[in-house]
DNA sequence: GGTTATCCAACCGATCGGGTAGGATATCTC
DNA sequence: GAGATATCCTACCCGATCGGTTGGATAACC
């Protein structure tokens, strides 16, 4: 598995907060509630989010939280950067927050390791998958279809299921 | 961290033994001892490789492992998937060997989980990243060069760092 | 002042990654 | 046949992390 639980609530946490953009702050029992999610961990969560400047905060009564900016502007890539931290496909690599990318036993004998390139390849996958998705295509994804059988396509036709 | 040390170190023997193509068996201690690594767990990590049919094994004195095929013909879609499992971005993934992708709790309400989208693209783009690359190419990229910096770029041009 | 909410720290069980230990089996060489 | 050399195979181990829970402090509204 590559994402953790973590991914998996905060942006299910962020794609509630654009479903209700323009309205107060949410609180966030309504989303636990919502989604089914425990509110305790959900708490340990969203802070994530808010050090990263995503969301703010109301606190108080009536009180809740809102996204700092509008879903349109707001890319995968930094949600899942703050929900889980830095994206590398192993250990040995520093991101470079851009294609770029090091690593750190590059020298070990003069040759650079072969798997770099490999692991580079698969970062600059996920990284520009993440890039090229923003919340707002994942608030507007929320609706019925007929799923089951999805189709990956970033910026092509809509598609509805293509199984034979 | 996407991947684990199987993945990185069954990669390395597999490269070690592309490098060796032709050459009879090689031995896991010699591969252990070249690339540093023990070779109690590489036993095991070369058992997966096998079970895989991606290499075949010698058994005895002067016996060894050596590629089931060439290293042309070996994609690392196939490596990884033998190293680490499903490459699924979260647990509730079934992954079809296709760009297509069922999620188990695909209908909680009557609506699809916004994130399908979103995990989906990523997969895509990983699974997509491990097929294009072949095990030949690995082999061949394991010269000095001056890396420390390196570029993704599966098929385009070299590509000096790009930076402003 | 009570209710509602965000904050914050400590704790906790289970799983898993990354090994090690020890031996059984097969094959080559002498 | 006796070693030596390898692959095989099972069982154990340890530390870290994941996925939470508990309990409370603080802040804002009524």
């Amino acid at each position: 598995m590559i994402f953790t639980t973590k991914a998996e609530y905060g942006v299910r946490l962020l794609i509630e907060l654009g479903r209700q953009e323009g309205t107060g702050p949410v609180a966030l029992k309504s989303i636990a509630e919502a989604e089914d999610l425990p509110l305790a961990y959900l708490e340990r969560i969203v802070a994530l989010l808010k050090k990263q400047g995503l969301v703010e905060a109301t606190r108080g009564a009536h009180g809740g939280y809102r996204l700092a900016r509008p879903a349109s502007e707001i890319t995968m890539d930094e949600a899942i950067l703050a929900l889980e931290g830095t994206i590398a496909p192993m250990d040995c690599f520093f991101d470079d927050a851009e294609g770029r990318v090091m690593c750190s036993h590059l020298t070990d004998k003069g040759e650079g390791c072969g798997t770099k390139l490999l692991w580079t390849r698969v970062q600059g996958a996920v990284h520009g998958a993440l890039q090229r998705t923003t919340l707002a295509e994942l608030v507007s994804f929320g609706v019925p279809a007929a799923p089951a059988l999805i189709d990956i396509a970033p910026a092509r036709e809509p598609a509805v299921a293509t199984a034979p």
